[in-house]
DNA sequence: CTTGACTCTGTAGTAATGTACAGAGTTTAG
DNA sequence: CTAAACTCTGTACATTACTACAGAGTCAAG
């Protein structure tokens, strides 16, 4: 297989040129190996690292948990194990955001239940509510 | 009861001086009226609304969303029924976020299912399946 | 009345995550 | 061979939500 030219591999990978370049600043892609005239050229496996990335931080992590993993898996010490626990930590994250938009939800539920729709704003129910210090947000 | 300087305002609403003249460049809260001197005099209910933005940033509003809440309240013709209406169109957004987030949990626990949590870390489906090309993770 | 705490404006910096040029060199299709 | 398309570096800009001064003026306790 031939290397891939930066453009290649960002179509391929679903990301543009600038952030395969801004990944490699940061260090979450390897500085690939270079033709005389300076270009880029890249093995297959990039893309599969930059899918990765892009698969990742659509499930919520940052780019700096994602190098996390990245270390993780560079590190021969790492097992099975610890990468399943820094997902199920995820999960909790995100059990945690959704039970507080339920909260937020309930809320906007009870208020708008509560208003009859009618009458002035002054006498709506439901924006003085959040401003009381918890209690009536959750 | 007395106004409140910048700093009372700050400490009781739980926020920095700063962030307080922040809001206000953006327009969250309004301007105070001034001192001789110049200093901010904020009445009471200043401390709500700051506690009403700090809250509402604590459940996932950005300001941007707090401030369209706020702009309900401050026109004269808006109505309750309006006020109900957008919460409702508010609620919708609410129900699309926590169903994104439902969907981002189902893919990271079927990875976590599919890992056993043994073994090197370069048998770990999780991270073979980031690697994938979407379907795995959606 | 002094001194330390407070506040003012205005500017600039931070972190995260890119995106957008400018100006120059390189590669490739016709 | 030429022109279009591509890539290079480096810098600057965009967004969100603050945070940190600098330098000057003000307030309040003792």
């Amino acid at each position: 297989m031939k290397p891939l030219t930066i453009g290649k591999v960002a179509s391929r990978a679903g990301v543009g040129i600038e952030t395969i370049r801004f990944y490699e600043r940061e260090g979450l892609i390897a500085e690939p190996p270079r033709k005389e005239s300076g270009y880029r050229l890249y093995p297959e496996d990039a893309v599969a690292r930059l899918r990765f990335i892009r698969h990742a931080k659509e499930l919520g992590f940052s780019l700096k948990e994602i190098k996390e993993l990245f270390a993780l898996r560079v590190d021969p010490e790492t097992t099975c194990k610890e990468i399943r626990e820094r997902a199920q930590a995820k999960i909790g994250d995100i059990e945690d955001r959704i039970r507080a938009l339920q909260r937020v939800k309930r809320a906007l539920n009870g208020l708008v239940a509560s208003c009859k729709g009618r009458g002035p704003v002054s006498e709506c129910p439901i924006l003085d509510a959040l401003g009381q210090d918890g209690a009536k947000c959750c």
